[in-house]
DNA sequence: CCACACAAACCGACCAGACGGTACGGAGGT
DNA sequence: ACCTCCGTACCGTCTGGTCGGTTTGTGTGG
C-alpha cells in the first residue's frame, strides 16, 4: 500500500483541526496529539508544517481536474450539447465541494500560509481547471447559447464564488441536500448566463 | 477629534499588513515599525493585537449596515419598486466592496482568528445585515416578480459569494472598472432570481 | 529455524528564537 | 501635583523543527 497509517492519520488530524481552528492556531504537537502519533514519527513522513497543508491543496485540486476532464470526455464521446455539459460540470463541482467541505474551508482560508512557490503552483493549478472551463463557455457563445456582453473571466468568478462559498454557510444538517443545492445553484448561473433570444 | 494620529496609523498599518501577510503571520512588531510608532504607544490605545483585526471588521459592518439602509430608506421614500430598490442594493454593496479590498480580503480570510464572542458578534450583524435583504428577496417573490422555487437563504448565499470572492479576483488595474463589475454582477444575479412569466 | 545485518520507522527530550504583552519611568501639558 | 501619552527593556510562553538513539521489520546465509 503507498500510504501508512501515520499519513493518514496525520492528514485527517490535520484536515480537522485546520478547518476547525485554523492553520496558524493550530500547532504541530496538536496534530500529532489528535492523530495519536509522536512528532518523531510524523515528521518521518513529512519535511515540514507546509507539507500537511499542501497535502491538503493537492488532495483537491487533482481530484477536481480530474473529475472535469471525465465529465468533459464523457460528454464529448456521447456528442453531449455544450449546456448540456456544463450543466454536469456544475452540478459535479458542486456536489464535490459539499462532499469536502472541511477541504473547502481550509481551502479559502489558509491559501496565504503556503509557501509562495506553493501559493504558485495552486493559482497555476486553478488556472488551468478555469482555463478549461472557459473553453465550454466559449464554445457556448460562439453557439449563441450564452450571452456574449459579459466576459468570461466574470462568468467564471461569478460561478466559482459559488462553488468557494458553500463552505461557508452549507450545513450537511441543513434543510437541503447536497443534489438539490447543486441543482439550483447550477440553475441559478445558466440561467444568468443564457443568450437572450 | 475622535481618533488620534497613532491609531490611524496603526489602524492603516495593520489593515495593509493583515491583507497582504495574514493575520496571524503579521507581528505586532512589524505592524508598528510600519505605522512608524512603538508598541508602547499601540498598546496604549489598543488592549490586544485582536482589537486590531476587530475595528477593521466593526468599521466595514457599520459601514454596509448603514449604506444599505440607506438605499432602502431612500428607495421607500421615492416610491421605487422593489427590483429597482434591490438592484441599487446589489450594485452599492459590490462598489463599496471593491473600495475596500483589503478589508474585504481580511473579512473572508480572518474571520476564525477573533475571539470567539467576536466572531459571534461578526456573525450576528452579518445576519442582521442579511435578514435586510431578504426582506427585499420575499417583497418581491410576494409580487410574483421572484421565483419562489429556490429557498431565500440560497438566492442570499448565491449573492453575497459574488460579493465575498470579489477581493479573490478583482484587481483595480485589471480591464473592468468597479461600475462595470458591480451592473455586471448585479445582472447576472437578477436575471438567475427573476420568476419566469 | 536461527543468527545476524541493515535499514526503515519511530521516540521524546531538547533547542533557538519569536511572539504578545507588561512594567516602569520619563516627558510634557494643564 | 497630576494625568495622558508614549519609549524601552524585558518576561514567560510557546513554536516548528532537530537529533541521537531505540525499536521493529525484513531479507540473507548457514
Amino acid at each position: 500500500m503507498r500510504t501508512t497509517n501515520v499519513q493518514d492519520q496525520v492528514l485527517r488530524a490535520a484536515l480537522d483541526l485546520f478547518s476547525t481552528q485554523g492553520y496558524a492556531t493550530t500547532s504541530v504537537q496538536e496534530i500529532v496529539a489528535a492523530a495519536g502519533v509522536t512528532k518523531g514519527a510524523m515528521y518521518h513522513y513529512f519535511a515540514s508544517k507546509d507539507d500537511l497543508l499542501f497535502a491538503i491543496y493537492d488532495r483537491l485540486l487533482s481530484l477536481q481536474k480530474a473529475r472535469l476532464e471525465e465529465i468533459v470526455a464523457a460528454g464529448a464521446e456521447r456528442g453531449d450539447g455544450v449546456e448540456e455539459v456544463l450543466r454536469a460540470v456544475c452540478e459535479d463541482v458542486i456536489s464535490t465541494s459539499i462532499e469536502f467541505l472541511p477541504e473547502g474551508t481550509v481551502f479559502t482560508r489558509s491559501q496565504h500560509m503556503l509557501t509562495p512557490e506553493r501559493q504558485k503552483e495552486v493559482k497555476r493549478r486553478r488556472r488551468e481547471y478555469h482555463e478549461e472551463f472557459e473553453a465550454l463557455l466559449r464554445r457556448g457563445i460562439q453557439e449563441g447559447l450564452f450571452r456574449d456582453d459579459v466576459p468570461t473571466a466574470m462568468l467564471i468568478a461569478h460561478f466559482f464564488s459559488d462553488v468557494h462559498y458553500l463552505s461557508q454557510w452549507y450545513s450537511p444538517t441543513g434543510p437541503a441536500t447536497a443534489g438539490q443545492v447543486a441543482e439550483q445553484i447550477t440553475e441559478l448561473f445558466l440561467r444568468g448566463i443564457r443568450a437572450t433570444t
